[in-house]
DNA sequence: AGTGAGCGC
């Protein structure tokens, strides 16, 4: 059954054992190419059906066997694997596997996938250093979270649509851009096209405080991001926080007066 | 161009 995974997988955590605290340079990676497959990447070898790969072993399980170990990494491109993820990670010397989630009939990836560390503490580290940090070869940065969890559900929040955004308009761009104002941003996300890895020029910022989403919406409209004014307005807001009477329409809580 | 979306395909 299970043999010994391939020694190149297991090698890397070897060397990169001891102290190692050079996880990456965090720099600010705005200026960088929109994301590009790496010259390696061979589409014509694309999906491969069926085959479901894992790099890394599994063999050393350390201590408490219950502790939660893997985490969920999202906004994946199609032409990055476990191959690409173990590598993003292997400096550490601490990601023991990794599974990109593929469509079955497709072969393709969901753009979402696992990877499992050598301990709790282990992942806990790397969620921390690593998410929202650029990834190799891409423009974008890491979507990490604990596997296991749906997604945060960090309460309430309200969210204003930002469009017309620069095409180097990064998450982190958008949120500095708002937290500059409004203390109670909590995040902004730049949406991207998972087949092209680029932005689709719209995002969306979340804040805790409703007042201050209020104000953003008409005095963050026409202000600069990068090179271009935003235009702000209401989010429509496709995941209710509470269950509705089907049929029935609720009221408009603000005038659409985008154009 | 224009209202994301992500937990084991």
């Amino acid at each position: 059954m299970m043999q010994q995974p391939p020694p190149a997988a297991n090698g890397s955590a070897a060397a990169g054992s001891g102290d190692q605290q050079a996880y990456h340079h965090h720099q600010q990676s705005w200026m960088m190419q929109q994301g590009q497959p790496p010259a390696g990447w061979n589409p014509q070898s694309a999906p491969s059906l069926g085959q479901h790969q894992q790099y890394g072993g599994g063999s050393q399980t350390p201590g408490s066997g219950d502790e939660i170990r893997s985490l969920w990494i999202g906004d994946l491109q199609p032409w990055m694997d476990e191959t690409y993820l173990i590598n993003s990670f292997s400096i550490t010397g601490e990601v023991q596997q990794a599974k990109v989630i593929r469509n079955k009939q497709s072969g393709f990836s969901e753009g979402y996938g696992f990877i499992e560390f050598v301990s709790h503490a282990a992942a806990e580290r790397i969620l921390q250093t690593y998410n929202g940090t650029p990834m190799p070869n891409s423009e974008q940065t890491f979507k990490l979270n604990w596997a296991g969890e749906r997604r945060q559900s960090e309460g309430p929040e309200h969210t204003v649509f930002v469009g017309d955004l620069a095409p180097d308009v990064t998450d982190y761009m958008l949120t500095e851009t708002f937290k500059a104002v409004y203390t109670s941003v909590k995040g902004a996300k730049v949406v991207i096209d998972r087949t092209t890895g680029r932005s689709k020029g719209y995002g969306f910022v979340r804040f805790g405080d409703e007042s201050e989403q209020i104000r953003a919406m008409t005095e963050m409209n026409g202000q600069y991001c990068s090179s271009r004014p935003m235009r702000t307005g209401p989010a429509a807001n496709k995941k209710p926080l509470t269950m509705q009477q089907p049929g029935m329409c609720f009221v408009n809580f603000v005038s659409d007066t985008r154009v």
